[in-house]
DNA sequence: ACGATATTCTGAAACACTTCAGTTCTTCGG
DNA sequence: CCGAAGAACTGAAGTGTTTCAGAATATCGT
């Protein structure tokens, strides 16, 4: 291994210069350029590479984002993830990543792996989270910066980067009035995930508005469930449930894709064609979406771009902390988007 | 920050002392329980966690270890990457996980920042590969343990975990044989990707076998593109044409699931009912088959195995490198298997 | 009683870097 | 011509571990 003092000997200047020069650091504005140029082609030369391990010993800085997953196996995942890579990697960060498969050990034991590797920041993805919340106070100890996207907590030491849920709700039903649609049953999502209220709340704020009223028979509530796909199965059943009650509706609106997915399902099985006798709108925009048969109309999160909050959140904080500036931590909520495909219908 | 010399202070020790207790070095063989007990407790008692840096800096490990896709939103990878996150954490590794995003100079930008970060292994999910395959050359410099996932190079100096792709062709289409069809479309992959002329032989196999002959009209070719998304469109048009063209055919073979989803989409759109009227099979497996409406029939790929195994290889390579054994790749070829679902189904 | 071996513990070096606190030599305004 | 400021460079300390090479004491077989 070649080290800065093999860069020295060769280029003939101490290694304090060294450092100075390849460092580009303050000081090295006193460095002529011939200096500069004879340093940079012996490190060239000798193919140096800094040892990160003595750099960030010395200086403190690992240049590492933990990025912590509550269910990886969740299709709303990949995309957040695909956006926090690409902003880290504009920002010369690494992500260090870990699934913590919703399970209290598994958190607790990455968390101590991460800040043992002296993380800079932490960005949580807490989409699909059945832990118990106290376990997240544990994170308001780091003192790094943290975020989490998809799950707000009011709290003025950890930032985070949700959808506006309420307004997501009030398009999907929008969307469907706008249809014609009257007769429209609804699945909500589990009472344990924080954006099952939200977005139940601009529904039915919505059909208040326009003078809708909600048939309680038609409204279904999604059992709590560990599992991110689960959604889809128990979609299923309680549209199936529904058909064999005989209620009827033109539409559903379903707390997230997968579980439309189900419902799709369901009708498909029961000879109820979708959209031509039921349209069906889901919520997130994941990946199946698009491919799905008939294409899935959803209210969209821009999932890249809260990745990508996110990272921009978290970089902010941690120049914050090198600058010894302290910031308090931002609440970010961006618009979500209808995207209407063929799932849905005008009523005829 | 605490340091060791804390807890020595603290303990009444001397710091090697406590560095041979706390990491159980083949020294403390000699260490009496009484001193033992007096040094955890100090460094419990003060909260001391080892810097990991400094920890490195000294040993040369960094138990880390760098995996690397070529395309994160390839549903493919998913499964892949809990595999190996799983495995990894068992092993007390973390992963840095990089998106090459099939680019050349990020491939290159991330294999240097990895290898500056003295990972002790690499994985490459290599499922979607259309780089010049003169770049992974740079791999072999590294002298770390690599396994390749998805791809296969005979090469002495990287191991690779691939399914059996002829063994898979087969499966697919004896299944469809199986199930009466004779007048079967295929949708062949592009011809950059090392999967595709296997799992074809497997079928042309198969296909001279069982003395069924492949109508040349009903073979059809998805075009080279760095999307592993595209291959949905691509399966669609494809198909398109093909019912465009009046050609007659009872099944579809297709190279992989989003293929498969794409010509049910077109299939759906023209009219003809899956499975009722023509049967689809696809390939890999990937989350969307089994919530697909229909669910798609199709050959799994056991993905999570597959990363295991990615995983062990690497770790197995890391050991022996520590031992100073040296250990020649090993090339894993994984059983593929078929899942029947809703898509497939008897020629009446 | 004595050399050999085992037990218990430690000082100091090494890991590769950054940076503080200078040193030496110019330059330059007055 | 002198003191101050600027330019160019460097020695050495410090970052927190691990581990080599012993030191000091105890145990034991003969």
């Amino acid at each position: 291994m070649v080290t800065i003092r093999d860069v020295a000997k060769e280029s003939g200047f101490s290694s304090t210069t060294v450092s100075i020069v390849l460092n580009n650091a303050p000081l090295s504005r006193y460095i002529p350029a011939v200096t500069k140029k004879r340093i940079e082609r012996a490190a060239q030369k000798l193919g140096y590479r800094p040892n990160q391990f003595a750099r960030s010993l010395r200086s403190k800085r690992s240049h590492t984002v933990g990025v912590m997953v509550f269910d990886m196996t969740d299709p709303f995942c990949t995309l957040i993830l695909r956006g926090i890579e690409n902003t880290l990697y504009q920002s010369n960060y690494l992500p260090m990543l870990t699934d913590v498969h919703n399970e209290g050990s598994r958190f607790e034991r990455y968390l101590e792996m991460l800040l043992d590797r002296r993380i800079e920041g932490l960005i949580v993805i807490a989409n699909w989270l059945f832990l118990d919340i106290n376990l997240l106070a544990d994170l308001e100890k780091s003192s790094i910066p943290i975020a989490m996207i998809g799950c707000e907590l009011k709290n003025d030491t950890m930032s985070s980067v949700i959808v506006d849920n309420e307004v997501g709700g009030q398009l999907a039903l929008e969307h469907l009035y706008s249809l014609g649609h009257r007769k429209i049953a609804f699945i909500r999502g589990p009472k344990g995930l924080t954006d099952s209220s939200p977005r139940w709340r601009g529904i039915r704020n919505l059909a208040k508005q326009s003078g809708m009223e909600l048939d309680a028979r038609l409204i279904l509530d999604l059992p709590e469930s560990r599992d991110p796909l689960s959604s889809f199965e128990s979609g299923c059943k309680l549209t199936e449930e529904l058909i064999r009650q005989k209620r009827s509706f033109t539409a559903l609106l379903a707390f997230d894709d997968m579980s439309a997915f189900g419902a799709i399902r369901a009708l498909n099985k029961a000879g109820i064609a979708v959209p031509e006798q039921c349209s069906v709108i889901g919520f997130d925009d994941v990946a199946t979406s698009a491919i799905y048969t008939p294409s899935l109309t959803t209210v969209r999160q821009p999932m890249e771009s809260m990745g990508a909050s996110a990272v921009g959140i978290v970089v902010d904080g941690i120049n914050a902390v090198l600058e010894k500036r302290d910031i308090l931590a931002t609440h970010k909520k961006v618009a979500p988007e209808l995207v209407i495909r063929d799932s849905t219908r005008n009523l005829t």
